[in-house]
DNA sequence: TTATCCCATTTGTCCAACAATCCTATCATC
DNA sequence: GATGATAGGATTGTTGGACAAATGGGATAA
């Protein structure tokens, strides 16, 4: 959770105490369905002033981890309310869990691979040849390469017409963009960024010719190939391109 | 966006802040790049303090819709810097849109039916089995019987081995829950519900036997017709059962 | 032109107070 | 004794003001 943005700027405050409250939570040290701390014995406590505890608690009551009403305190909800979905970083880190963060986006992108197929129109694949121009502009592996390739994915999720297959794909490769770049720096081969191209180019061609079909195959190798050069493994009996 | 739960509980000021705030975001009455008036000037304008204004800030940045630094002011950020994948309660009431959440869930709950089929363990089928067994003794169509519903694709989640898949299967049907028990109202027929769980026991059936492709069918078939049990138009070129 | 310093601006944090709401214990009534 | 009304303490919600820290830009000097 912590940290907000990928940048170095130190986390403040609020989000400080709100990680320490989940972590509290997390553990079962403060059970579900308990009252916290009055405001005040928690700024005491933490050492910050009320004001920065109230924040905290306003996060955690946002993302339905408590809910505090007026006079009675904040109660700590069951944890299958919870009102988002968030990829902690702790996540990121540990290497099997990246794994099944890779499994889900699979699922994901290959099912929108093929719905773009059938429902895209002539302003998606516009944009998406445009992307792709932009991909063959620049050859080498940097940092508006891996913009561009976001872009595919995000111009390919908003072919399908569905916001909310939009987002939640563009969420989890946001999450993911920081990983790629850490691993990425090893891979700077201009060879490695042309398959990734032609690969691209195999799925747009699929989707263009309204072959759904097709499409998911071209996506579920992509995603194959590219958790392979990040290193990440996949579990077999998924991705194998005939299933 | 707006209110956070189901409850009548009025809003508190933050939340109608934030939500008034996002909507000139949205409106693009405050473009993308452009900094917001200062804390203070916002306050003033809407009649609150200041405190009130830096907590509905406090919100927008969290899910990565602004970034405030200090000495700098708040500025918009692109609208695909999202940080969270959020539900909200406006796409619930929206019918298009829940057709749109509808599609999601069934894009998940499809794949995940084929890889609990390829990973379950012994732990998992009597799990699901136990569930089905409540499912049974209660026939009626009411509160029990939803939440077994939930238990039952919950366990099909927890199956995967993945908890990422299991997280936002999970977190979708919770969002749902709500709008299933609204409408299901009207559904009080005893044979709905023994053709509900007729679908389960079948899902069930090719998990057990390790057959992915007959559990995504069957799933796919539960889907649409949970759907259509719904009143939830999806669309046609997606859901047919043989695609 | 370039580098440095200074300063106004703005957010981050703290503090103290009051209002609104909730919970509980007490009391009155049947 | 049970039940309902009531009062009071406790806790969050909101306000207002103050200072600290960081940012950006402009003035100044080399």
């Amino acid at each position: 959770m912590s940290t907000r943005f990928v940048m170095d700027r130190p986390a403040g405050l609020p989000d400080r105490i709100a990680d320490r409250l989940l972590a509290q939570i997390e553990s079962g040290e403060i059970a579900e369905g308990e009252v916290l701390p009055t405001e005040s014995a928690l700024a005491q406590s933490f050492g910050v002033s009320r004001n920065v505890v109230r924040e905290a608690i306003a996060r955690l009551r946002y993302d339905g981890i408590l809910d505090s009403r007026q006079g009675r305190g904040a109660t700590v909800l069951p944890r299958d309310a919870r009102l988002t979905f968030r990829i902690d970083d702790s996540g990121l880190a540990d290497e099997a869990a990246l794994a099944d963060l890779f499994e889900l986006r699979g699922v994901l992108e290959i099912e929108i691979a093929g719905i773009a197929a059938l429902r895209h129109g002539e302003g998606d694949l516009a944009e998406l040849r445009g992307v792709l121009a932009d991909l063959d502009a620049g050859p080498a592996f940097d940092e508006a390469s891996l913009e561009a390739d976001a872009r595919f994915h995000r111009a390919l999720a908003a072919a399908t017409d569905n916001a909310y297959l939009k987002g939640i794909s563009t969420y989890i490769a946001f999450r993911l963009k920081g990983t790629s770049r850490d691993t990425a720096a090893i891979y700077r081969s201009d060879d490695l960024v042309r398959r990734t191209i032609a690969e691209h180019r195999h799925i747009l061609d699929r989707v263009a010719v309204r072959d759904p079909d097709g499409a998911r195959d071209a996506m579920r190798q992509h995603i194959r190939q590219a958790a392979d050069r990040l290193g990440v493994a996949l579990r077999e009996d998924r991705f194998s391109v005939s299933r």
